[in-house]
DNA sequence: CGGGGTTCCTGGCCGC
DNA sequence: TGCGGCCAGGAACCCC
């Protein structure tokens, strides 16, 4: 579902319409994935972030002159949304909603409930173990084809599932892992890149992943932004989704298979190991 | 602790 | 039209 272009274009739409305003009260779906929303209650919404595709309304209370901070992390799973409503729709797959001192509704719509909703401490993130212990922003300067080569060279699991983990690189999902490999000419399979080819696959990641975000991401299905559309980059896909279909360079036949429990397509002609 | 398998959910689509 | 089987953009969790 929502990967890091999916949720950075939620986040820029979300961010002017509930910046500012006071959660008046949150309720849930009956489940402990969700049950935390009621927790943003009373705190007024200072910003949205975004860290890897976890969304972060850091969230203010002053009360008796003592200012406190909170974090609602909403994470969208695989069919995760969010809207912001005047009126309650009749919605069996509403799983979490929040009253807005203005009279609109910040809505999360999840069909699968893979979603989770925390309310933390700035920064204490023990209860999402992905997300404490996520990797570097892709377009983290700090971020470099040395400290990604060091960094990929920790661990001798396939590639894919090294950039599906998050601990290395974050944002990432099956699709722009088998976008960024197809487009750095590595098989999903290799388990170590030498310095080169880690600087081709940062720069194609980032590549990617910026196109996607200009285009306002990737729909099949179920994403859409708070505006209610959906994205356009599924039109901009070299490699995920056309197994069987010839390759965009080399027009050999995309091949495709399960790896690291996920479906997988690559180039067998130009992704060499 | 790192890594692999399992599990949480629902709906759409395909083939019979 | 109905139904079983399979598939889906993710990550928490459990066990070795």
């Amino acid at each position: 579902m929502p990967e890091l272009p999916e949720v950075e274009s939620i986040r820029c739409q979300l961010e002017p319409l509930i910046a500012g305003k006071r959660i008046l009260n949150g309720d849930s779906f009956p489940s402990k994935k969700f049950l935390q929303a009621k927790l943003a209650s009373g705190f007024y919404v200072k910003n949205v972030n975004r860290r890897g595709k976890y969304l972060i309304l850091n969230l203010e209370n002053e009360s008796s002159r003592k200012i406190k901070s909170k974090e609602l992390i909403i994470h969208l799973g695989m069919t995760g949304s969010v809207s912001v409503v005047r009126e309650k729709p009749e919605d069996l797959y509403i799983r979490a909603q929040w009253q807005l001192n203005d009279g609109q509704i910040l809505l999360f719509r999840d069909i699968r409930r893979f979603g989770r909703i925390a309310v933390v401490n700035p920064g204490d993130y023990k209860s999402l173990p992905t997300l404490n212990n996520i990797g570097p922003e892709p377009f983290d300067p700090k971020l470099t084809a040395i400290s990604f080569y060091k960094s990929l060279s920790s661990s001798k699991s396939h590639i894919k599932t090294k950039l599906l983990s998050q601990r290395i690189i974050a944002g990432l999902g099956n699709i722009y892992v088998d976008e960024s490999l197809w487009r750095s000419h590595i098989n999903p399979v290799a388990r170590r890149i030498g310095k080169e080819r880690s600087e081709n696959l940062l720069i194609s990641i980032r590549k990617v992943l910026s196109e996607a975000i200009e285009n306002g991401g990737t729909t099949f299905r179920d994403y859409r932004t708070p505006d209610g559309l959906t994205g356009k980059n599924q039109h901009n896909l070299d490699c995920y989704g056309r197994a069987g279909k010839a390759c965009k360079k080399c027009s050999s036949i995309l091949k495709n298979r399960i790896i690291g429990q996920r479906s997988t397509t690559w180039c067998p002609q130009c992704q060499i190991s």
